[in-house]
DNA sequence: CTGTTAGCGCTTTCAC
DNA sequence: GTGAAAGCGCTAACAG
């Protein structure tokens, strides 16, 4: 290993002392031209680079962030991931990704090792954990922003979507074309957002003059094979279901894929609709319709409100609820029919 | 901010020096028990969590990683993440996830940033840099592995994956099913991969004695869109076509798209295949035949021999390459047919 | 404009 | 077993 060249050895090939050449990296205006222009020189000869430990050291600033997710290969997370990522780049950040594989002790085993990587900000997606052990490990996080998660009491802040919102577009889009017989195939059962959406689609069916029919709410693993289950339970205890509101986007290819084998048509027979509108939704047959929920954007949004909490601009934190946005395919009839 | 607990003030709360302190926290057995449970409660008392700052200053070491992707969002690359990330975790390392959204010039940026932050390894996909410039951006990297990409001379370690082999898997099958009339959506032209693809293409076109149509090899964009664009024309210029290879799965899609809004019945008219076989490739209508690459593995891989790598175990260079595999859905007929 | 002196919070080395 | 001293590579604060 070729020992690594320091500041001395800048210092040393030019002439100056080792603080002329940190004023040099550091764009300090108090240095003259001339030598600046030698310690340039000394630093591209030895193609010196800043050692960013020793940096962070001095001036207690890593310019690092952590993002922990439960899966980076869900396209939910990935996506949020891209957000914050090319927000943190623009400025000038570096992010740790760590995925939690949905284990409660593995979250907080990253969120600890984060602690130590002395991270200055701290994105947290779907948290498993529960309010006290949240709050704790966060507790000596200089900054965070929660996604898809809220904590009741301790200042927090967190980006959220309004599933309840999307839920009750949904449902009305179901209950306008026509459809009265309701089944919520509505994910699994510790999910958080299972129940701001379940939420929704209980409201909405109220605002319908519809009665709830709990019976007809289904748990499912949030994806195809789940979805396919269910559905299949679903039409077969109940043939009179004519419109299958599904938790997310797999979920319902899976009712699809179940509705198809029971030979109900698609959507005359059943309609059925997605949550998220993954890449994915538009590409099956029939295409569903769906909720958008922009994830990428709420990267972005997190990242935007971490880096006002890193920067002190707004110390008090901040809630942002994002509305998810209909996405009408033909999965679901027209409203005409 | 509440100022950090150091070592100092666990130091001064136990009566010990702050070395006791340091050899408790490093488990080290020179410490005589009694002292030990005092420094322990000390620790927790305090909530101190040591600087991984200054610990990697002192040691040289900072269990950290970096992992340059030209885009997470995209299922080929997140699964490559996770598989890193995956036995990173195990091993203790924390990682950089950047993205160089296939810009050159954020590529070596990243490259440059991650050598700042002192990452003590490099696992790099799909590098868009051309081999002089690679070569230098890795030149004060202590350990780096490449995946999707070869560097010629120099000594960089590399996983890769055999896609000459996929395509020649995907060109047997289709003409044992009796097609004749082969064309090939290849993708962007200045991708790597797409040169190891066509290469795969054409001499297994010439094993079956079929002449090479150099006319029916269709650049695209690697996307849905993509490959309807290029499915279309090809199919309206040439009707006799009767299989579509295609470059990835979403290229695929395309093409299934095209050929069904031009009439074509699918396989029986025309069979297409896909690359990668992301999770798309069996939800869509027909399923698509396609070939296998083991992203998870590939990330694992690429982390097993860095590790190697960073503990010296094996200093030279090794390249592995992993073959993919043929996934036969109804996009294609059966070699019966 | 430039250099000197102290640390940042830890580990390494060597005494005791 | 435990501690004192030095130093990792850099920046902050002050001197000149």
């Amino acid at each position: 290993m070729p020992k690594r060249v320091t500041i001395a050895d800048v210092a040393a090939h030019a002439g100056v002392s080792h603080m002329t050449v940190s004023r040099v990296i550091n764009g300090a205006n108090a240095v003259s031209e001339g030598t600046r222009q030698r310690v340039q020189a000394a630093i591209d000869d030895l193609g010196y680079r800043p050692s960013g430990i020793a940096r962070s050291l001095a001036t207690q600033r890593t310019r690092t962030l952590g993002v922990v997710v439960p899966d980076v290969s869900n396209p939910f997370f990935s996506d949020i991931v891209l957000g914050v990522e090319h927000v943190a780049y623009a400025a000038n950040y570096n992010v740790f990704l760590c995925n939690t594989e949905e284990d409660p002790e593995r979250e907080l085993s990253v969120l600890h090792s984060l602690e130590e990587k002395q991270v200055e900000g701290l994105i947290l997606c779907s948290s498993r954990l529960d309010d006290k052990d949240l709050d704790l490990a966060l507790r000596n996080h200089p900054a965070t922003v929660l996604i898809n998660r809220r904590l009741p009491q301790p200042d927090v802040s967190a980006v959220l979507v309004d599933y309840e919102l999307g839920a009750r577009l949904l449902v009305e889009h179901i209950v306008q074309a026509g459809r009265r017989n309701l089944a919520f195939l509505a994910g699994p059962s510790a999910s958080q957002s299972r129940v701001w959406r379940e939420s929704g689609y209980s409201k909405a069916l109220a605002a319908a003059d519809l009665p709830p029919r709990p019976a007809r709410v289904r748990s499912c693993a949030p994806s195809v094979a789940g979805g396919q289950e269910a559905a299949r339970a679903l039409l077969s205890e109940y043939p009179e279901i004519d419109a299958l509101l599904c938790y997310n986007d797999l979920v319902a290819v899976g009712a699809l894929q179940a509705a198809a084998a029971l030979g109900r048509r698609l959507p005359d027979d059943v309609a059925v609709t997605g949550f998220d509108d993954i890449a994915l939704a538009a590409l099956v047959t029939p295409p569903l319709t769906t909720c958008r929920v922009p994830r990428y954007e709420l990267g972005v949004q997190a990242m935007k409100l971490l880096w006002q909490h890193i920067n002190g601009d707004s110390s008090s934190p901040a809630l942002i609820t994002i509305p998810p946005e209909l996405v009408i395919r033909a999965s679901t009839p027209s409203p005409a029919t």
